[in-house]
DNA sequence: CGAATTTGACCCGCGC
DNA sequence: GCGCGGGTCAAATTCG
């Protein structure tokens, strides 16, 4: 695994005031020791069971943290593989020509789709061609992402739960794609005018690609039910039982369920992981970079792992 | 019975 | 101007 060379590894995880305590205690006790004038040996027998216990649990927490970190690692290379195998589609619909009509949109949304994982505000990234080629958006100012979600195979609804409420109003079967596509808008409209189209991918029937128009000017209504719920495809992260939503604090993030359902380990995720050549490598380490420095990122993480650690114990 | 979903019809923008 | 295709509407249907 060669995730310790992308993932920084000192996040600032508050679990060090446990070991800091575990280093003071023998110093507590040899001061004890001395200001007692107690044969040092007598109390070295009693204190020898606790600190052998006390390194049980440590090395129990150990471990807890070494397979965490091994999940989280996993993840994320299951999350680059994905990355770049979407980079990869991505860029050979860009040079496509079949593309006629919507061809300047889907080229110049893939940018803000891929780059849109990296400062963790994909709306923030997007663009607003859409809104200047479209009049009657212009008074909406809508703000468009893309959020990628894997699903089980058999698994045929068109249902994303991102914490919002949604009201299904149309569903069309394109032409570029023989899966059908879902229109949804958000169940507070029309005070609230977002507006979301899902529909499978072409080239992987298992990922959900889910568009989003707008922005919701009101809070999630049911988030910590949803991403609780066992239901459904609420936001996850990775395999972890990741109850801290990562859409806490920016609503319509970019969401990359990565499950890990049978359909995760098809064929196009047991690739080799160095198979992407396409894709800049810089790019790919950049966004990663980002991720881990991310203080949103990182503080939904140690929120992960502790919140983790907590049901643990 | 009200709310949500389904689905065929319709509207509208775009390319030819 | 016409046809195509995506997006939306609204009546019908289903569900809780």
């Amino acid at each position: 695994m060669d995730c310790s060379s992308w993932i920084n590894t000192s996040l600032d995880l508050s679990i060090n005031p446990r070991r800091v305590h575990e280093e003071a205690v023998p110093k507590v006790v040899e001061s004890k020791l001395f200001s007692l004038g107690m044969p040092k040996f007598n109390v070295e027998e009693e204190s020898t069971s606790d600190l052998e216990e006390e390194l049980k649990r440590v090395s129990a927490e150990n471990k807890k943290l070494a397979e965490m970190l091994s999940v989280v690692c996993e993840n994320y290379n299951t999350l680059r593989s994905h990355l770049m195998e979407y980079m990869r589609k991505n860029g050979e619909k860009e040079v496509s020509p079949t593309s006629k009509k919507r061809k300047s949109e889907s080229s110049n949304n893939n940018n803000s789709n891929l780059m849109g994982t990296n400062n963790g505000n994909p709306e923030s990234s997007s663009t607003d061609e859409e809104s200047c080629k479209k009049p009657r958006e212009e008074t909406v100012k809508a703000k468009i992402s893309r959020v990628y979600v894997r699903t089980e195979s058999s698994d045929t609804s068109l249902i994303v739960k991102d914490g919002y409420q949604w009201r299904k109003y149309g569903q069309k079967v394109t032409r570029d794609n023989p899966y059908p596509r879902a229109y949804f808008k958000c169940s507070f409209a029309p005070s609230c005018p977002v507006k979301k189209k899902v529909q499978r991918s072409v080239d992987d029937h298992s990922v959900l690609l889910a568009t989003y128009e707008g922005e919701h000017n009101h809070p999630q209504a049911s988030s910590q039910m949803e991403a609780t719920s066992g239901s459904g495809r609420s936001v996850t992260l990775g395999s972890v039982p990741c109850s801290a939503s990562l859409s806490t604090s920016t609503p319509t993030l970019v969401t990359l369920d990565l499950t890990k359902s049978k359909g995760s380990n098809d064929s196009k995720s047991t690739k080799p992981k160095g198979d992407s050549p396409k894709v800049p490598q810089v790019l790919v380490e950049q966004m990663a970079t980002s991720l881990t420095t991310d203080p949103n990122f990182r503080a939904a993480l140690v929120a992960a792992i502790s919140g983790r650690l907590l049901h643990n114990n």
